[in-house]
DNA sequence: TGACAGCTTGTACAAATGTACGATATTATA
DNA sequence: TATAATATCGTACATTTGTACAAGCTGTCA
């Protein structure tokens, strides 16, 4: 089994990878459209980011027509893995629960998904 | 009063900064001696990190002996509000669900922390 | 089949990041 | 009050990141 060791995703090559996953398989274009209006950046630049993603190792591209078509080539849960711990270990010492409180108090959950995550954690 | 707009923290500053306020205020030697086993870094490194940090704004500090103590100068709440929202935004495109069951699902919370998340997030 | 529109590729570049060396200043101590 | 030990400070530098232009392909449609 190859053992390749991934470089880093930085952070905004994560939110194209984060694109890419969402439609599964995109060109550029795609991608284009799919970018949040916030953060409005120039195709090239689009372009740039999944030709690095590429080269590092995260997604592949066929081709269809003239265009690419880039779609994952590692499990997004070990690219998330990998972020997350990497987030935790910076910014919270790798103790998830101030994370978790953070995102309590901040009223991004509400009840159904505290049921969903008892359900989760109880079956653990 | 003065809405200042304090720069990006880098990752590498991310985790100097933790440790200050882990430590209330520190030297570089006192920042050294903290840092994860994993993640030994230079004495030289930690203090162009603080010196940054401090240029940024974050830091600010006074001179015990011959050494300089640091110290946060703006609430870590700010910081961590900041860097997690981007962390969100990047990688789950803002919705806090799938980091609270990525974390429930790892195992990273247990029973406790849920009957906690369930208090605060009831009251809110 | 020729021109056009749409894509990719190569290349570039400034700014940010991560890391560190050497020189200088300061404290404590012999 | 020299001196050894310890800090800081200025500076440097290779990489990585974020962003983009220009030139060259490639289908497509008149």
């Amino acid at each position: 089994m190859t053992k390749r060791k991934l470089p880093a995703v930085s952070p905004a090559e994560t939110e194209i990878l984060r694109l890419v996953w969402q439609l599964d398989k995109a060109t550029v274009q795609e991608v284009c459209n799919k970018l949040p209006a916030k953060r409005k950046i120039a195709y090239a630049t689009v372009q740039t980011l999944l030709r690095r993603l590429e080269k590092k190792g995260y997604l592949k591209h066929h081709t269809r027509g003239k265009a690419h078509v880039f779609f994952g080539a590692v499990k997004s849960e070990k690219v998330i893995k990998r972020s997350v711990n990497d987030f935790l270990d910076r910014l919270f010492g790798g103790d998830p629960v101030p994370l978790m409180l953070y995102l309590a108090e901040h009223g991004k959950i509400d009840a159904d998904d505290i049921e969903e995550l008892k359900r989760l954690a109880g079956k653990k």
